[in-house]
DNA sequence: GCTGTTTAATAACAAATGTTATTGTTACCG
DNA sequence: CGGTAACAATAACATTTGTTATTAAACAGC
């Protein structure tokens, strides 16, 4: 399972297999909550086969603000660097094979690399990414129609679309089951 | 200008006068762009008096995406830290008075800090900061309503409601001048 | 395989928001 | 100053999207 995430650490073996030995695995069920909204994450996950998603409650609904496959890792960001409540329930949506470390042993690590630069750099770079993610999705809620959200998504990953029940799908492009429905009979019927 | 800022950073003050010596000064009349939105980002800015404010181009309507005030400093974050076409233009709103520093010198001091693990912690924390910020707004878009935005916008920044055209406020909240319009009648009139 | 529950599609209606046009006001520039 | 352009408010109408209810299909647990 790490071994394919060997090369883009730059750090020696002992301190790779140091870090690889932290972790825990754990096969959960469908629905399964990871973490809970308001809870402060103490954990960070890694996927090794299912998915999970991230949503917040919004008056009393659920919306979906994130989705999460194979070899990704997986953490409320937010939560886990601040140690604020998260903003985010961490949930998995099919059966799933879930790696998992403890806050802890990540802060251990970190902390006795604090002077290596290119571990750093990757990590600030990480962090830009997942913010420029954020960005452009906050930027197609307000360019894009719905209707447009869905075929970006059915382009760029498809199988997301494949594998994750439509109701998380709407509240994720920011519409009504009702409405995405709308949009798909649109679609088939231009078709 | 400077002074203020001294305590922020754990710099030496040889490094720290470095620093500043490479910020020139200009004065610019309101609706002046100071990046182009396309372009590759090659300055940070530090705002000594004025607004900016960074919108991005929404099938040929404007949409206001960020604004900045006196003490902040502004930058296109993922086209200056990615060299990749900022996805924004950033503007003056107001006449301002704005200190500006090329990349490269950011870079060079940067650069020559990279083991300076107090500053790379700051940085990130900045990083994480404004990812927070992002984020928050972006939920604020799907939990809030048009009116509850705008009430928000009134509690946390009345000041930006003071300063800010109807017409970027609007599109900030996600909306057309004329639901703003309406919005302020309604509360004018429930009051 | 049966049965209850969850999910998706659809229709009818309601609410929110956008569009266009008009008007009065304000701000800027010669 | 005076004139023109930019801006904000408002109204009438159009469009998009949400809400509720109904039904059929898919799925889960026995």
């Amino acid at each position: 399972m790490f071994d394919q995430h060997r090369n883009k650490f730059p750090l020696d073996d002992d301190t790779w297999n140091d870090y690889i030995s932290c972790f825990h695995v754990m096969q959960v069920p469908a629905k399964t909550v990871l973490l809970k909204e308001g809870e402060v994450s103490k954990k960070m996950f890694l996927i090794e086969k299912g998915c999970l998603r991230a949503w917040f409650n919004s008056n009393g609904k659920d919306i979906t603000f994130q989705f999460f496959f194979e070899n990704e890792t997986v953490a409320s960001v937010e939560s886990f660097r601040k140690k604020i409540p998260s903003l985010v329930t961490i949930q998995s949506v099919e059966p799933s094979l879930v790696w998992w470390i403890h806050k802890r042993d990540v802060d251990r690590i970190i902390g006795s690399l604090k002077t290596f630069p290119a571990l750093q750099d990757l990590f600030i770079d990480a962090v830009f990414e997942r913010m420029f993610e954020y960005m452009k999705h906050f930027f197609s809620f307000i360019k894009d129609t719905p209707l447009q959200r869905y075929l970006n998504l059915l382009k760029e990953k498809p199988q997301l679309v494949q594998r994750i029940p439509q109701r998380y799908i709407a509240s994720y492009l920011g519409i009504t089951t009702v409405h995405l429905s709308r949009i798909k009979s649109k679609l088939a019927r231009n078709k």
